[in-house]
DNA sequence: TCCCACATGCTTTTT
DNA sequence: GCATGTGGGA
């Protein structure tokens, strides 16, 4: 019998000069020192294309190497492709995904350690998380719930385009009052300052009562579980002693404040691009990474710029784009690699040309031996994609599509893992008020008679299943739907079986009578669903995983798995990979920046183009459009001021054939 | 109080 | 083109 941890912990001894040796071979001068370096502060400053996360893990497969345990190292990100890919190098690397080691985005790590001191917050450890579907339903019942009435127009107002909810989570995630919020961003609705607190007090209460988190909470309440207990913390400052955060332009300041609770306790290291820095929607402060070494007084700051991804070209053209930013760090991007072709603007007659063209063009690419998996087609907005869908559809070409709608949103799979949810957690008012109002007869105000009465309970499932209580009407559905839960409690269930049951004996009439022309599409939807359960052993990590990570998409299948399929993505979502061949299409004024952004966020917007284009290795199409006929008013269209500033040696400029 | 039919307006981007 | 909002009838 072989005691697998010494035989690891042998590996590493004899192999200690060779992993030296492979450093050595592998990185250049600015990694290696980035890899080996011992400080308490570490801040790898890095372009794309530069090999920062794959320095990082290096470094983690190094401080591996050295005998640190896995255990006392959390890795951090900030979405779940980037925590993904992480933990796909660092196994690529040293061979195993080590045990003990945490690794994850923010919020997954969030919501793992308010589980383990769920009490201490008022929960259980079976808490659900709501998604912004779900805390915007919750909101809108607070809304109505009010002791007195609010006008139409206030209503409206409150919650229209989710005010209400990004006023509040603005609030909680800047550390500005909800009146300073309102005055810098919705001067003119300063009146509201007051019910808005008041709701955001309710909405706070409401949550504790269902024992719920929302997004926003996995962070501010493990900030908070720390703050306020001390021995709490000071068990995970003993625990880690290396944080490792990569994409560190993207946290917001709550995130920034979680990294600090580090200080001291831990080496501190973290990499960044100012320059990719694109989510100040969701507050990400841009400041986070360029006052890090002010922070941390004794920090290092390695610069890595040498890019290996692209051509020399591409970079030109990238470079000379971002420079017309002003707020930066400065950074001295180059290329070594062999010189291509320049990046080609084409400006189409309309969408469907500039389908066509994307088509045509991916065919040619294809003949010269670029392989489908090495293009990609990116996009500002998931509804641009959809003329190039079609074009590939046609063609015959198979694609996957990543970021935009989300399956997990859409009404009809909510609606199954609400009936799930409430197993796990009988509290979870949301869920519950979803099931129950789904069955005929029983409505908002139906619901509200019954969750009085049902309250009176210790447990709320039980309550149920026992047919103690019963809403003032609907008895019909409310017994069907006691049925099916009588057979969901049947312990050993599986998930696929459980989905079967709550569609047998409950959901699939109802999704029939809402949906009679689409309903077998939604069927194949739920089904899916539960095909993906299956690999679960049990219905909380089904259901933690799903709230977190939304890569399950509508084909069904998770992503990365698959080869031979072109890519279609929002730039967003295409952070931090890279392809042989990138399109970027509906680069037009007012499409791509965004003609809702004021113009504060112009530099925002031309990150994300840096981004876009940064994505290509060899080849680097630009593409813009003069009509669109989707829209209603047809006035022309105008390339985008990314393509306008952009000087004329940077790229060379394709004519469509007219005829095409 | 609920439900159906119709109108509206909306599309950033992620957890 | 699709979910959410409104209004009248049962």
């Amino acid at each position: 019998m072989v005691d697998r941890s010494s035989e690891i912990t042998g590996d590493t001894i004899v192999s200690e000069q060779d992993w030296l040796r492979r450093l050595d071979r592998e990185l250049n001068q600015a990694q290696y020192e980035f890899v080996t370096l011992s400080a308490p502060a570490i801040l790898g400053l890095a372009g794309p294309g530069s090999g920062k996360t794959r320095a990082l893990m290096y470094r983690a497969a190094h401080l591996i190497k050295n005998g640190v345990p896995p255990g006392s190292m959390m890795l951090l990100t900030f979405t779940n492709k980037a925590a993904g890919e992480m933990k796909e190098r660092l196994e690529k690397l040293i061979g195993y995904l080590p045990k003990g080691l945490w690794a994850g985005t923010f919020h997954s790590t969030g919501a793992r350690i308010l589980r383990r001191h769920a009490p201490l917050l008022g929960r259980t450890g079976q808490f659900t998380i709501l998604d912004e579907v779900d805390s915007n339903r919750l909101l809108r019942q607070l809304v109505d719930s009010l002791p007195f009435k609010i006008d139409r127009d206030g209503r409206n107002l409150l919650l229209k385009r989710r005010f209400l909810e990004k006023v509040i989570s603005r609030h909680r995630n800047s550390n500005l009052t909800v009146e300073q919020v309102i005055l810098e961003y919705y001067p003119r609705q300063v009146e509201y300052t007051e019910l808005i607190e008041r709701l955001g007090r309710m909405y706070t209460e409401r949550k504790r009562e269902s024992n719920s988190f929302d997004f926003d909470d996995l962070l501010i309440c493990w900030r908070d579980l720390f703050r306020d207990h001390p021995r709490v913390k000071a068990e995970y400052r003993e625990r880690f002693r290396h944080l490792l955060v990569d994409e560190f332009q993207d946290t917001n300041r709550i995130q920034a404040e979680l990294v600090d609770q580090f200080a001291g306790a831990a080496s501190i290291c973290v990499v960044g691009d100012d320059a990719q820095s694109i989510y100040a929607f969701r507050q990400a402060e841009v400041k986070n990474i360029v006052t890090f070494p002010d922070k941390y007084p004794r920090c290092q700051v390695i610069r890595m710029e040498r890019n290996y991804r692209s051509t020399p070209e591409i970079v030109s053209l990238a470079d000379r784009s971002i420079a017309i930013n002003r707020e930066q760090l400065k950074k001295k991007l180059y290329s070594s690699n062999p010189p291509g072709e320049k990046p080609v603007l084409v400006q189409a007659r309309d969408v469907y040309q500039e389908a066509s063209l994307v088509g045509y063009l991916v065919g040619e690419l294809h003949s010269f031996g670029v392989p489908y998996k090495e293009i990609a087609v990116l996009y500002r907005s998931s509804y641009l994609s959809s003329g190039v869908e079609f074009e590939l559809m046609r063609r015959q070409l198979r694609y996957r599509t990543f970021g935009g709608l989300r399956f997990l949103q859409k009404g009809h799979i909510k609606d199954v893992t609400a009936y799930l949810r409430v197993l796990y957690n009988p509290e979870d008012r949301v869920s519950w008020q979803r099931v129950v109002t789904l069955q005929p007869g029983i409505g908002e105000a139906t619901f509200e008679t019954l969750w009085k009465e049902w309250s009176r309970f210790p447990d709320r499932l039980q309550a149920m299943l026992s047919g103690k209580v019963s809403p003032p009407r609907g008895a019909a559905g409310w017994e069907r739907l006691r049925e099916t839960y009588l057979d969901l409690v049947t312990p050993g269930l599986t998930l696929p079986a459980m989905i079967d049951i709550v569609l047998q004996k409950n959901y699939d009439a109802i999704l029939e009578k809402s949906y009679p022309d689409q309903f077998e599409e939604r069927r194949q939807g739920i089904e899916r669903l539960a095909d993906y359960g299956a690999r679960f052993a049990s219905l909380g990590q089904f259901l933690d995983t799903i709230s977190l990570d939304d890569s399950i998409y509508s084909d069904g299948s998770l992503p990365s798995t698959d080869r031979g399929f072109l890519t279609l993505s929002t730039i967003h979502s295409a952070k931090g990979k890279e392809w042989e061949a990138v399109f970027v299409i509906g680069l037009n004024e007012g499409q791509f920046p965004s003609s809702r952004i004021d113009s504060s966020l112009v530099e925002e917007e031309r990150r994300l183009f840096y981004v876009a284009v940064t994505r290509a290795r060899r080849y680097l199409y630009l593409l813009s459009y003069r009509q669109d006929h989707r829209q209603w008013g047809a006035a022309p269209l105008i390339p985008s001021l990314f393509l306008r500033e952009l000087p004329p040696e940077t790229y060379q400029v394709l004519e469509p054939d007219p005829e095409f």
